[in-house]
DNA sequence: ATAATTATTTAGATTTGTCTAAATTTTTAT
DNA sequence: ATAAAAATTTAGACAAATCTAAATAATTAT
């Protein structure tokens, strides 16, 4: 029998999945604060978490996903990404509107639906903000993309990823025609606030904030 | 403002629409079957959707949507038939397949989803069912298809519509190579049990039941 | 018209997910 | 080491949607 997990319980774990990715165990204010509810409710949550075996928990301590509520989670991840390339590519959503449509549709988990309509979309293997899609198994590949802003002067890159799903982020860099596999040469590097004078698709020179740049993730060109 | 309904509302108000297709008022009996709940349930729900000027309600008489609450159903039938031709058409699914996941996807609400599948889609007239779909003010078209058990003997009928959406009802229709389109001679009537025999698709003939014969619904041919 | 049957509603309880306020534990600062 | 601050949990309550069992109303059959 496969275990039946709310929607609630699915945004639990997904959060929970994104907050471990820091490399500490998740504790119960940053999951509250990454879910927009309580500290309280947050406790009540973990709880029934644990009796399913989605979570390890240790109360005063914090939680971590069981090999089970990542896999769970990584398959959650899959569908979220799978619509947002559909929704991008095949119904012309700009990228910036896609993760709020994405989080609804992500809570039909239906699996012949979502490996369908992974074939329909030929088998992405990154969605529109460059982040891997897990496969059918919940398998994810691991790319390991390095920051714009700590690159080196006069270098070229290519940005392969979006660190953030923010409509504010992706607006600015839209703003900035920035998008998945825009040509980056560092131009400049301004000491005081470590913002940048870039070159983008070979074309037009602009300026970034530092806290932009670490948004934008990058592999070397060529 | 626009008014916020819950998934359970929405069903609640689909089922309502569905059921007054018989031309009375709906009782709550009818519709805790639909529903699969119980009267007690019913009773509940009704007054919440009264109160939402969904619906008209008097007690021990039984209920009609009001002229919102038709809307909203013919939205909510709207994003159900479009999924259904998207799973059908874009995925690949058997139409036996289509509803069930669809009764999911159609709560996903986003205005602009919907309309910018519906162009995706090349805004289909009918679902794979034959149903037709309700533009994006909610207006539908009225269909009136004849059944093919009230047809003539010798007369030959295109089918243009399945009155049901049971996995059953379909199979039996796959099996007999009868799908929206095929074109039907009745060569026989039974009179002991109303059975026809029929020439489906200029090709094979074929025995149908008199209640697959009244799910079957035609348009003559030429 | 009265009894029997059927349909509907009410009363009270349950589950899920949430909240506020108070209590407790842990961590940090002095 | 003790006090203050921060983090977490507990207690108790609430809203949505549901249920069972009992009560009430309407219909039908005699």
């Amino acid at each position: 029998m496969t275990l039946n997990i709310s929607s609630t319980e699915q945004n639990y774990i997904k959060a929970i999945y994104h907050l471990e990715q820091n490399g500490r165990p998740v504790n119960t204010n940053d999951l509250a604060a990454q879910l927009a509810t309580t500290p309280a409710s947050v406790t009540d949550m973990i709880k029934k978490l644990k009796q399913k075996k989605l979570i390890n928990y240790k109360a005063y301590y914090g939680c971590t996903l069981t090999e089970n509520g990542r896999k769970q989670s990584l398959l959650i991840i899959r569908r979220h990404r799978l619509w947002e390339y559909f929704l991008s590519k095949k119904l012309g959503f700009n990228w910036d509107a896609i993760h709020e449509i994405a989080e609804e549709l992500e809570h039909v988990s239906n699996t012949e639906l979502i490996n369908k309509l992974d074939a329909f979309l030929g088998y992405p293997k990154v969605d529109p903000h460059g982040d891997p899609i897990p496969d059918a198994n919940g398998n994810i590949a691991t790319i390991e993309h390095a920051v714009l802003g700590g690159g080196t002067l006069g270098k070229r890159y290519v940005v392969a990823q979006i660190g953030s799903q923010l409509p504010a982020v992706l607006e600015l860099l839209d703003q900035k025609h920035i998008k998945i596999g825009t040509i980056i040469e560092i131009k400049k590097r301004f000491d005081f606030d470590q913002s940048l004078e870039i070159k983008a698709g070979n074309k037009h020179i602009t300026q970034i904030s530092k806290e932009l740049s670490q948004h934008i993730l990058v592999k070397e060109h060529e």
